[in-house]
DNA sequence: CATGAAAAGTACACCTT
DNA sequence: AAGGTGTACTTTTCATG
């Protein structure tokens, strides 16, 4: 709902103390949100009210951010899926990128290490909107050039896993 | 639920014929999917089976792919974003992509245009596992160098949005 | 964890355009 | 014929003991 997207992470962020059956339930819920309680439940050997605590608990401490409808980007008439690097002048930009949330085709901000300083991720109509996209882009004061590249196909995309790594 | 996460989208997706209502239902449930039918229809101005009948068909259309809880990267112990291009010897790689989706620090793969042929956006507990994966890319075969963007602060990151560009 | 009240989801018949 | 409304019924949510 709120725009609570990670916006300066400046403060560093302490881990949550999640047991095994939290990293479970959450592993769940990243996946089909719709479970009601009862079939989380069975799924975890826990009772209804159970998971509704703990999922209670996850919600409250932001460890789930929120719940969301993932859209298909091509059957919503964004079939092009775009990073673009953007090279920036000053480090004064931030103000800008406030500019760039407003744009529905961009789904992406992020600052980043390496030759370029910022990496968009966006999703455009086709390559003519991607085109006006970066023209708005280069005519934003501090912003250099671009570099993009253009996904042919995606394999993979899913939201940050609570699976423990081996 | 099922992994059909845009596997090759070699076949042509033609946009669904979507009107407003529509997209602004469909706007709404991108950004909060917890929201009542009741809610819904009023923010709409429809009853709430009206908004029933319409979330139902746009699910069925796989407009709406699934509804997933959104989880808080760096309290679940996975603070650092990478995003990762890779070099590739050969385009015989696809087989060797199914590998990287079983590990839960990949969250995208994508094959690009430009000089690197793969991109991969993963998320990891501290540049020790962003190293161990590194090197487990690299000794997969067919996979040339890398080279790695890492995020320094997110300030957007949601899904396509079902808003018309201006 | 079990219980139960309150709320939401869902099916159906009817009505309006 | 398509799509909306209102009602009734079922399931889920969620606070209490």
């Amino acid at each position: 709902m709120s725009e609570e997207t990670n916006v300066v992470r400046r403060k560093p962020v302490s881990p949550a103390k999640l047991d095994a059956v939290d990293r479970r339930l959450l592993g769940l819920l990243a996946e089909d949100a719709t479970l009601s309680y009862a079939d989380l439940g069975h799924n975890l050997r826990l009772s209804p009210p159970a998971v509704h605590e703990r999922v209670k608990r996850l919600r409250h401490d932001g460890i789930i951010k929120g719940t969301v409808a993932v859209l298909n980007g091509a059957k919503i008439g964004r079939p092009l899926l775009t990073f673009v690097h953007v090279d920036t002048t000053s480090w004064a930009v931030t103000r800008h990128l406030l500019a760039l949330k407003e744009l529905p085709e961009v789904e992406e901000i992020h600052t980043v290490t390496g030759e370029s300083a910022m990496l968009l991720k966006v999703r455009t109509k086709d390559t003519q909107a991607l085109e006006d996209l970066l023209e708005r882009i280069h005519s934003i004061e501090g912003f250099k050039g671009t570099r993009s590249y253009i996904a042919l196909s995606t394999y993979l995309e899913r939201g940050p896993s609570p699976v423990l790594s081996a």
